[in-house]
DNA sequence: CATGAATGAGAGTTCATTCAT
DNA sequence: GATGAATGAACTCTCATTCAT
């Protein structure tokens, strides 16, 4: 068992190492701009070496989208820690879009890459992002059931702010927001988020 | 004259064809993914008759993005026939996210697509762009100064109502929304536009 | 016959004007730089028309072959004029290097570039040049015949001096005197010519 | 050792087998007429195959004027073993031209084909080219010292002897002694070169 | 386990050339 | 007589991928 399990472990540390290194890449170039060959020259193996780890490119991108979701919900985790609903639910959206201003690329990749068909490898990935989705719904839900807002439509309220915070991440990161001078688009943001949480409480 | 009308005719047609079909393309594989030709396949042309018409690919991409520029607001105008400023910018939301849903790849260019470094070619869509997102704030001002929010921060107030929508058309054409049944997405869409412009009232 | 004659002036002034445009644009980016295309468009016709007079691209080059012999032989033709040998001699020597040092492309065609295939075409430009050839052995043996020399090998001389020419320009016109500072290569070529002139009274 | 040894073995000759159809292919038609398609039919591999030991076209461009460059100076350097300045500046110029004769495609590479705009990278060639011309132009030098000619323009003789050396050798690998028959060619240089020195004495 | 070597496929682009009008 | 439209073939170069070692 020493051996075998000396043997996963460093079959383990390079697939960190791979990631690791394709994920700052993508950072960098963009999904398409990066090669099997860049990946292999930033660990300074050889491109073959790659498919010993994973069978083809799209394999590390389910395994990079994986990744993301589970940074991602290590993100958001700490929301969890208060006890009161609306407090969560604040902390909780701040924490997404707080997620989403850090890791441009890994919320490109979650939430708008058009993804080369998901097959069977990605369910993990999918279940995990249900799961953070569910959490941030019972967040909600808990809102509502504590009488927060006069709307009791859990499903819309929960809809809607996301896609307040979607809106907000996606169109800086995607940089939509040229209109607005580069130093003052991280405080508009800031304001906005303020702003619908006003409007939330209103709700 | 007649002769020359039909040229000029069968040539503007044949641009149709090209932009048809590497909108699609596009949409489909996103910029990068599409090749000159993938775009000469669909249309069933050779690779090099598609240089007969545009210098290069990111011409191309640029007057799509003209073309979508222009019917995004030509979509979008008739909002101004409203003289009430609220009622004119309800409408204005419900056509944005009308144009985003029926044009998603119109929208999918404007919004979401990570361009080629934009050169001044486009400037002309740019500057509709801008002429739109003016008018959508003209009239989130009209709404301020008729006292129709408690807030006047004008430009917070537009930037957050737009991320909503925009939050909104990029989570469905992007098919982010997997978690809700197909059939009760554009309900819920529609919910959470009622929902905002409650919000809204109580800014 | 009226109109045939015009017709055939009118081709024949085609001829010219596609000839020049190629000519100044194969000086100004060598001939393997120029494509139908610049032609055309340098004489405003569409390269279709250029079919019309040239039945393809080596057509053209063959035709300018044939020019720049001519071109060379009237710029050596003067020469004729001195009734001394010696000083006919002198002068048809000055008279090429100074042809290659003003027309480097035409030069290149005629005693450089290696030609795609002599076909039947060139074989006027083949006599013309053997012509001119035959000019200047003649110079040479004439000042054989007038013991200018101590030798007598014509054939030797003629080629020596003609080696030293074709040395001097084309080492010129092929960028290889980059060892002489730019300024100081028109004289150093100058003051060859009177070495070798000097040297071949002792011959 | 012995297998990095041999992989390094393997490395070098298909170098070697790159350069020597480049070669072949850049003389037959020209730096420019040649593709990388081309030499990879040549020596029956695929054209990725080629980048995988040289950078690109110029590369290989430049790695064969780099051998050309030693070459000569090798095929050159023996006749420094003349003690005798006139002696050594005779046996260069036969060696001169024996080597433009014995290799026509490195002779060509180094005088007469139009390179791509030499980089940094052939700096090494062309420093040899000025050493080996240096090394010439010394010799000269040494002869005039000696009083060998009444002239003293050391630059001047040189240059002329070199034009008539570089014009004797293009002219015949270049093809251009057609007006003489074939067998006559090489005993005409000969007999040409014998003149020069003679003239050469009686500077 | 790791890799050097190799390649087919494909990228954007340009070219000489043809042909119906 | 002139051309607009079209294309097949070629260009340089990069990529994901395989396989013998």
């Amino acid at each position: 068992m020493g051996i075998t399990s000396r043997k996963e472990r460093e079959k383990e540390e390079m697939r960190r190492l791979i990631l690791d290194a394709a994920l700052r890449l993508f950072r960098e170039k963009g999904f398409d701009g990066v090669s099997i060959r860049n990946i292999a020259e930033a660990i300074e193996y050889s491109p073959a070496t790659i498919y010993l780890y994973y069978k083809d490119k799209s394999e590390i991108y389910f395994a990079l989208q994986f990744e993301a979701a589970a940074l991602k919900r290590d993100h958001l985790l700490p929301a969890a820690a208060f006890e009161d609903p609306w407090q969560r639910l604040i902390e909780f959206g701040r924490r997404y879009i707080d997620f989403g201003m850090k890791h441009p690329d890994l919320y490109d990749l979650l939430f708008i890459i058009r993804s080369p068909m998901e097959s069977i490898e990605n369910q993990d990935c999918w279940k995990l992002g249900i799961a953070t989705h569910a959490f941030f719904v019972e967040t909600v839900q808990a809102c509502v059931d504590a009488r927060h807002f006069k709307s009791t439509d859990t499903e819309t309220i929960a809809y809607t702010l996301w896609c307040h915070a979607h809106g907000l991440v996606s169109l800086f990161i995607r940089e939509r927001m040229r209109m607005y001078p580069e130093e003052k688009r991280a405080e508009l943001a800031k304001r906005s988020f303020d702003m619908i949480v006003k409007m939330a409480e209103s709700l």
